[in-house]
DNA sequence: CTAGGTGCAAATTTTTTGCACATGC
DNA sequence: GCATGTGCAAAAAATTTGCACCTAG
């Protein structure tokens, strides 16, 4: 009795893949991941479902990091951990994600605008990229 | 008795382009802006010279945007506004950009990770767009 | 003379798109 | 049969790079 959805064979397979994974990938990884599956995928289908997601609501855009989007299918919002050396992302618990109340308002008269939400990210280096640092 | 840059006459009126704005421009953007003073300017030269002063610390990038990489010569992290209709970037005082002292500390912890900084960005529609709106 | 900076164009990289064909209802 | 989804390859768009030249010291 829940939402069930009406995905093509590949849609669903993209979409299974996006969201059973939390490394937060890029298009080229789904497709790299699902290609031994389904033979038949092209790296096109994968970035136009892709982009049907954002549009659906079903996945956003964490932002081009390293030169390719990475896509995420945890729609909470969430802050997320990018290492600079290694890109990986991680997410960081939904509780770190809070803007003091008042900070929406206070924005909004400072910017002359209507804010809709906001994103949280925090960089350094992972672990296993800090103990490799010279 | 400060800080006497050596730039070249073009690296120099690459940085004054950047550093005079506060649109958080575009390679291409400060390209055009110069183009007129500096017939001889070549769009390759301001791509390498944005990214020497990223390696020098006196920029950083706010981001891909709309497909192209946004800079800014402010250094003070400040968090930013980016209008999701025009994609205008606004500078949010810098007092926004504080985030609670046992955060980072927390972090680390959840992501094993170590943090070096964050940003924060608030999404919307600036004025002008919002009053296009359908 | 040397090192660094630049123009130019080609190359690279990522993403988008046009079109013909396939598939499900 | 129609609307939607897809493969394929070409196109588009942004950025990087190789190389020859040029200019300041």
């Amino acid at each position: 009795m829940h939402s069930k959805r009406n995905f093509s064979a590949k849609r669903e397979a993209i979409y299974e893949t996006l969201s059973s994974t939390n490394i937060h990938p890029s298009a080229e990884w789904v497709y790299e991941k699902l290609k031994t599956e389904l033979p038949g995928l092209s790296l096109g289908t994968v970035y136009r479902n892709l982009s049907v997601f954002k549009e659906m609501g079903l996945a956003k855009s964490i932002g081009v990091i390293n030169g390719q989007e990475r896509f995420d299918a945890v729609m909470t919002p969430h802050p997320h951990f990018i290492c600079r050396k290694c890109y990986r992302i991680m997410d960081v618990p939904k509780g770190y994600n809070i803007i003091e109340r008042s900070v929406y308002g206070n924005v909004e008269r400072e910017c002359d605008a209507t804010i809709e939400m906001h994103s949280i990210t925090f960089y350094g280096l992972c672990r296993s990229c800090s103990e490799e640092e010279p």
